[in-house]
DNA sequence: GACTGTGAAGCCATTCACAGCT
DNA sequence: AGCTGTGAATGGCTTCACAGTC
């Protein structure tokens, strides 16, 4: 099968099955069968295949997949096999906890800059990183190399911050921000709104239950 | 057009929708298009007025719809007619943050107890509530009809931690820790995942870029 | 016999396009 | 003339079912 445009529920199932088969590699476990995988992660074994199917033929019939190697070939597809430095807008509680995250560090993303305006947060410490003014911003994406920005901030403050980041040169964000962001074309923004997703469970108790 | 299952995309979008209608309220604005609503969210016109469709008609034809009005009515469809008891459980970095977000409590959301197994985080403030041990899950949600379970916890203690919460009588559980949990077909589970979310990031970037 | 890989079918969400109302 | 509400068309993801391989 070949790929061309991939559903992006595909990727982040491929991102939950490396991190099961992280799992079974844990486990010493050697072949696992796409209906193992199914189960372990609640999807059909169907499904599996065919996300694998996207990208090549990694398993062999009768047996299963070898899971250290399909393990690999997922971290490769998801770009893991390398590191990305992150840089997080807005050190606030929210911004504080995920430069501290540890599952960002075991997969590879290391916050190298933490920015914030309040004078009162810079200089805070948090791990290796300082806080320090969002005026370091360019500076710092240029110097780290610094691949994707990952935005704490404020509604208000949101939009002005996610300029500052495109500019910069910043290809893929991560917004926390109750906000649509807009940006050009070719930047990816990825937005978890953490306000959406409780309401979703207010929205089901209130509609069903 | 009759409900009976609604699309969770369309639910996330009532919550967007809702969001951006009360921007609206405060700037005054009485009146809005399904065109304006979209282009302020970043969706389709179309789209706006099928969410909609499903709980009934909200508009007028050639005029749009009455900004508090249509409000009234997403708040209400969403639940947000009330205010939730919110259980946390885990008070590492990111329970306390949710515990002190802002944006939880501006929609009702009342985190009325955090809980977690370590001794050093037990007796923690986190503005009014105190950080308690996990053996009181079960008296806080009756005592305080908690309604709604937030997993903060590492992976190892996720299953273990949702087990509980079903066993108090939760039917709601939004799930931030990297595994699948597994729960009652009655008790509805939303993954928030952090790492799923900056690896699609990870994967668009490597893959496309 | 077991399990993968995949075309075909089925299903669901989105977009189109226009009738209907103000 | 403008905008909603909606049936029909489209597009895309998931499931089915089975041929192919070990």
């Amino acid at each position: 099968m070949k790929a061309y445009k991939i559903p992006e529920a595909t990727v982040m199932r491929l991102s939950i099955y490396s991190r099961y088969l992280h799992q079974l590699i844990d486990e010493r476990i050697m072949t696992v069968s796409s209906d193992e995988i199914a189960k372990g992660v609640g999807v059909s074994s169907a499904q599996v295949r065919k996300d694998l199917a996207y990208f090549g033929e990694f398993g062999t019939r009768g047996v299963g997949y070898k899971v250290e190697e399909l393990y690999g070939h997922l971290m490769k597809i998801l770009g893991l096999n390398q590191t990305w430095n992150v840089i997080i807008i807005g050190a606030g509680k929210l911004g504080s906890a995920l430069a501290l995250y540890q599952g960002f560090t075991d997969r590879g993303f290391i916050v190298t800059a933490v920015l914030d305006i309040d004078k009162d947060r810079i200089g805070k410490k948090l791990n290796k990183v300082t806080v320090e003014p969002l005026e370091v911003l360019k500076d710092r994406v240029k110097e780290h190399n610094i691949n994707i920005g990952v935005v704490t901030v404020p509604a208000a403050a949101a939009q002005d911050v996610t300029d500052r980041l495109v500019d910069a040169g910043i290809k893929a964000i991560l917004n926390f921000s109750p906000r649509v962001l807009k940006a050009p074309q070719d930047v990816i923004v990825r937005n978890v709104d953490l306000a959406v997703n409780i309401e979703v469970l207010s929205f089901n108790l209130a509609f069903n239950g």
